[in-house]
DNA sequence: GTCGATTGCGCAAGTCATTTGCGCAACTGC
DNA sequence: GCAGTTGCGCAAATGACTTGCGCAATCGAC
């Protein structure tokens, strides 16, 4: 029996629960602290270094500086807002096929690829309107 | 007549010459400095702020925890290799079309996109059997 | 129950990659 | 040759992690 763990059930919980779909690790300690308001940024930090570890999350670079987490699903890509920085799911997957002749091309042995659409999120739409 | 300014001219030159692909601040430096040996982080960091301000290069990111410069070409995509982190260019676009359906499935405006191959360069291919 | 070992986690310091402030000194135009 | 501008080196500040340290809560054994 393990001992018990709040901090880092929570932080699985926050990312579990889907409610944002790549989390910083402000966002997540943000998330966190209001079911635990004593957890830390470190604790959060070792949290899902665990997580990742044991591949219950993905980390995602979405190219605004920071690194983001999500939960471990079926391959996706990712759009996030240029004015508010969300990131949203894009399902599906059209490039798999592009890969191996993105191989022939370059001498690479393709491995992978991230896709990151960028935009303005349907909120920012109408913030920007108002 | 503007003041002569070496460094600056010298990064103009480094990313021009197009020797590597995608310039870090610190790649940028080490190679500023075979021509001006006191070139300063800092200074080179204005020079390319301020050459992507004018619209002579732009910022990537590739997801490695660095910033990263490329002269402002037509659109194309990247490729880094997993091991050495050397950023190549995958030409050509194949995505503009899917971004209105995806503004669709998403509710977003979409205007971008950055897509990302990895994997292994023949260098390192070359290494890794060795 | 209580004692020793384990381990979650808060605190604070360290690291890395920028980013900014400061001020000297070279250069330009007058 | 002089005043004003400005490139740039130096060093400190910032932001986002990352790590070390050690307390204290909890577990299992007796």
């Amino acid at each position: 029996m393990p001992r018990p763990s709040p901090v880092s059930d929570a932080v699985r919980g926050v990312i579990d629960a889907g409610q944002r779909h790549a989390w910083a690790l402000d966002e997540l300690l943000d998330s966190v602290r209001t079911q635990v308001p004593s957890a830390d940024y470190s604790t959060v930090f070792r949290a899902v270094t665990m997580l990742e570890r044991s591949g219950e999350v993905n980390r995602v670079e979405v190219g605004d500086g920071k690194t983001r987490y999500e939960p471990n699903q079926e391959h996706h890509e990712h759009i996030r807002c240029r004015d508010c920085g969300q990131v949203a799911q894009v399902p599906g997957c059209v490039l798999l096929a592009a890969e191996s002749e993105i191989a022939g091309a370059t001498g690479f042995r393709v491995d992978g690829h991230s896709l990151l659409f960028s935009g303005v999120c349907p909120i920012c739409q109408r913030k920007n309107d108002g």
